[in-house]
RNA sequence: GCCCGGGUGGCGGAAUCGGCAUACGCAAUCGACUUAAAAUCGAUGGCCCGAGAGGGCAUGUGGGUUCGAAUCCCACCCCGGGCACCA
């Protein structure tokens, strides 16, 4: 007999020349004219599915998190397509963006050589791994033809008023030299890409109006299988808080102050009143008063601080008065006014009125400036603390409870039927209506850096702001010879860019010279992808009718809430222009973990990259996908072990040898795969793990157990290796088929090798297996016989036998009876098919 | 501080609806093959007592519910993630 010698280097390449050439993974747009990829099992219209890995952004070589990733969504394309769907599974880069950008600074290359090389790079190891990709719809969405419909959404949003120019307090990145948008931007006040810490600067820019969609971004998201915890972030990033708002009036300067409050039934209890420092009227209070320079101090200090030392709570509050009062609207009562840092221009109206009573922070402010606290709310079984004794111990309480201290009107009322009455009184006074607020806050798009998509719109002296015609875009990146930021964009320095005649008037004007979050390409790419090809629209809506919404999404956890939010913004602003038909872009989501090595994340400093290239270089690619989603849960975090990379190895090297062997045992392959009529011994045997195998995997990989479904095919193998000398030919052969076309979609190139080399067959044109269900089931079983909830021994039992017989069965067990004996037996608990309990005293 | 995950052999993990804890893999030990090693194949395998049959103890800790708990409930400890002066 031939030497059989596992060799992926020879397996794999081998087999993706099959997929290429045929190009097996593509999928048309018209179900009928589809090739065998999209081919029914039923031979008629097959239902539609689409797969989506989160789109990647090439830098370098793909890392472990890709190899992951692709793993998980291949296995589920792949397993979708033999259940009998066309299923669409396209690639396409996210090839804009800063680091290709800070290349160029630093070496002169044009960020397009770069990434041309990145790209590159990223296509031939995908094509290494054996992902089996719509290679036909790929994009990049640093490509002419793709930013074109960018600036084209873009545009569209702009006419709808959903794009706005506005200057406002802004983050800036020092070291990246452009500003950013609030959701990059870390708790700790660095910038999320290159972790330098931002400033504020007050600037003109660019904003996409998101929070339009804060109540529909929050409600739809009870619609979407996603993960809880993912759902969640998004719901405190949305930040939704229901109240009022309450007007004070300031009488001496004449000018009414709005605050947002959430406790409105604690307005009784409001001693001061706080503004923001960079609140735009705390100067105008303060002149003229003594307090002027201090208040032009403080705000002055205030206003350099960094986020990171403004947003800790912990320390002490500061604050300076501004020498002036508020009427408190419902007594009349003169408060004073504060300038404090604790209060965030970004938030409500900027100003707040304080409450030390009911909340801690006022509480706290109050405690450091001897400003009287006021006790309106007592809890519900204390009534009697309505005394306003010097110190009141129970305070702050932000708990329910009943007024007092308040207005004839409400005292004794609980404090949330008290709310409403008191927001209801104000809205007939004219001094304040119900309100919601959000935390979040419009998308900032505008960057001052070179590699982006351009923002289509001219600057005209007579006309203003002018959008680019459709028919003139797109407007193309012109070349530079500097990308070094300066505070402004790198095309400002395009002379003959940016001069142009006005698309209105015909007037000279200059062109915007920002370019747009590289966050709004990768907002819209899964539309294209339906309709790559197209040159005259963005999209057809009728092709995304066929693919749309995406079945199933496949990403890291770290896009929680950046790509998610801003995706599902786009899709629902572009439903509401009429294009498209549906109002969320991802139907499932799931979230891989990440791959450490050491327990601790890969990175360069610490020397501790795992290189996928290496890794296929030296076991291949089905390997290497297998081990990535045999570790564990593909959700959690997996750290890499060479060692259990070698064990995965082994037991491809087991199948494919064993499979080989037995191909040359049986000769000629057949294409048929079928067990024969064994009906008992080992036959059965291996017949019956084989169905258990097929019902085990198929289950496994409905709920993203892939860990499991490997686990359950390396005992099928393990059990084919026991039995191989004392079954059939034919049994054998069904089971190692089987065990291939099971194990395909983790490791398709061995797989194929395998189905190939026992049939004839392509594994990837087979439907997927079923099982049978009267080969799960065997005729007797192990009843386990327990005495007081102990195991103490175990016995055959026929599957048909009832209740008493199993009792029976069990209280004759020999080691049963040893612990029965001379004991009382006071009940028996029977689960049929498991085990009999008796319980003894 | 608040909100999510998670804690099971030497290690990664399994146990899907409250019913055999430790599947599968790694590492380890022993054996076969070999001049030898690698590769491969076979066997052993939670801890303690016992020659064995068997028994006792084990799923972060302490309680509870139940005939029966890794799984449900209460309290606590530890690890990871998210949010955090958002009025």
């Amino acid at each position: 007999m031939a030497e059989h010698r596992y060799d992926p280097s020879e397996i794999e390449p081998r087999w993706q020349e099959v997929w290429a050439r045929e190009r097996t993974w593509e999928v048309s747009n018209d179900g009928a004219a589809d090739g065998r990829a999209g081919r029914s099992r039923a031979g008629g219209h097959a239902s539609s599915s689409y797969v989506l890995e989160m789109l990647p952004y090439p830098s370098g070589e793909p890392h472990i998190g890709h190899l992951k990733c692709y793993a998980v969504g291949d296995a589920i394309a792949h397993f979708r397509r033999r259940l009998g769907s066309r299923v669409l599974h396209p690639m396409g880069y996210d090839a804009f963006g800063l680091p290709a950008e800070n290349h160029a600074i630093k070496t002169g290359v044009h960020p397009r050589e770069s990434t041309a090389a990145s790209i590159a790079s990223f296509q031939r190891q995908f094509r290494s791994w054996g992902i089996s990709i719509d290679w036909s719809r790929e994009i990049a969405t640093h490509e002419p033809s793709y930013y074109r419909w960018t600036q084209w959404i873009f545009l569209e949003l702009f006419r709808a008023g959903l794009a706005y120019r506005k200057e406002a307090a802004v983050k800036w990145c020092p070291k990246d030299q452009t500003v950013l948008a609030n959701e990059q931007v870390d708790a700790e006040g660095h910038c999320e890409r290159c972790g330098a810490l931002v400033e504020v600067r007050q600037l003109e820019q660019w904003f996409l109006r998101i929070t339009d969609y804060a109540e529909r971004l929050l409600n739809d998201l009870d619609a979407i299988e996603w993960p809880e915890h993912v759902k969640t972030m998004q719901r405190n990033w949305i930040g939704r808080s229901e109240g009022a708002e309450v007007t004070f009036r300031c009488e001496e300067i004449g000018v009414d102050y709005p605050v947002f409050t959430t406790r409105p039934d604690t307005l009784f209890g409001a001693t001061f009143f706080v503004m923001a420092p960079e609140h735009p009227d705390v100067m105008r209070l303060a002149a003229g008063t003594a307090a002027e320079q201090d208040v032009r101090d403080y705000v002055n200090h205030a206003l350099n601080e960094t986020n990171e030392e403004r947003g800790n709570a912990e320390r002490p509050k500061t604050g300076v008065s501004l020498g002036r009062t508020v009427t408190n609207p419902v007594n009349g009562e003169q408060i004073p006014m504060y300038v404090a840092d604790y209060v965030l221009m970004e938030y409500g109206t900027g100003a707040i009125m304080a409450v030390p009573g009911h909340d801690e922070r006022d509480h706290a402010f109050a405690l450091a400036f001897g400003l009287p606290i006021r006790r309106v709310i007592a809890p519900r079984e204390d009534g009697s603390a309505t005394q306003s004794g010097e110190q009141d111990e129970g305070l702050p309480y932000s708990g329910d409870g009943v007024l007092v201290n308040s207005h004839a009107d409400f005292d004794g009322m609980g404090n949330r039927e008290a709310l409403s009455a008191i927001v209801a009184w104000l809205d007939r006074e004219g001094k304040g209506h119900s309100s919601i607020n959000y935390r979040l806050r419009d998308w900032l798009v505008s960057r001052q850096r070179y590699w982006g998509a351009p923002i289509p719109i001219v600057y005209c002296e007579s006309c203003g702001m002018v959008p680019v015609p459709d028919d003139q875009l797109p407007v193309e990146l012109p070349d530079v010879d500097d990308y070094t930021p300066k505070g402004r964009s790198p095309l400002a320095a395009a002379e003959d860019w940016v001069n142009t005649d006005c698309p209105a008037c015909g007037a000279s004007a200059r062109r915007e010279t920002d370019t747009m979050d590289t966050f709004v390409d990768s907002s819209w790419y899964f539309l294209r992808y339906c309709d790559a090809g197209n040159d005259r629209a963005a999209w057809d809506p009728g092709v995304l009718r066929e693919w749309m919404p995406v079945d199933q999404y496949i990403g890291g956890v770290e896009h929680a809430i950046l790509h998610l939010m801003y995706a599902r913004f786009f899709t629902k602003a572009l439903a509401d222009l009429g294009h498209l038909d549906f109002q969320e872009p991802f139907e499932a989501l799931f979230t891989q973990g990440m791959v450490t090595k050491d327990g601790s994340k890969m990175s360069k400093s610490k020397g501790n990259v795992v290189s996928p290239a290496a890794i296929v270089e030296r076991v291949g690619a089905d390997t290497a996908r297998c081990y990535i989603l045999f570790v564990g849960p593909p959700d959690q975090d997996a750290d890499w072990s060479d060692d259990g990379v070698e064990g995965i190895h082994r037991f491809l090297g087991r199948l494919w040898r064993l499979a080989a062997e037995t191909a040359e045992r049986a000769g000629s392959p057949v294409a048929e795969l079928t067990a024969g009529a064994a009906s008992a011994g080992d036959d059965l045997a291996l017949l019956r793990k084989t169905h258990w195998t097929i019902d085990k995997v198929s289950g496994d990989l409905r709920r993203f157990a892939f860990n499991t479904a490997i686990a359950a095919v390396m005992e099928l193998l393990n059990e084919c290796s026991r039995l191989r000398e004392s079954v059939g030919l034919d049994t054998l052969r069904f089971a190692l088929g089987n065990a291939a076309s099971l194990l395909f979609p983790f490791a398709p190139h061995v797989c194929a090798d395998i189905y190939d080399r026992l049939t004839g067959e392509r594994v990837w044109e087979q439907p997927w297996p079923e099982a049978e269900e009267a080969l799960l089931e065997s005729e007797v079983y192990e009843l386990v016989c327990q005495v007081n909830g102990k195991v103490r021994d175990r016995v055959q039992a026929g599957a048909d036998a009832g209740p008493e017989a199993l009792k029976e069965l069990c209280r004759a067990a020999p080691n049963v009876r040893a612990h029965v004996d001379g004991r009382e037996i006071v009940k028996e608990i029977v689960v049929p098919g498991k085990l009999v309990n008796l319980v003894v005293r």
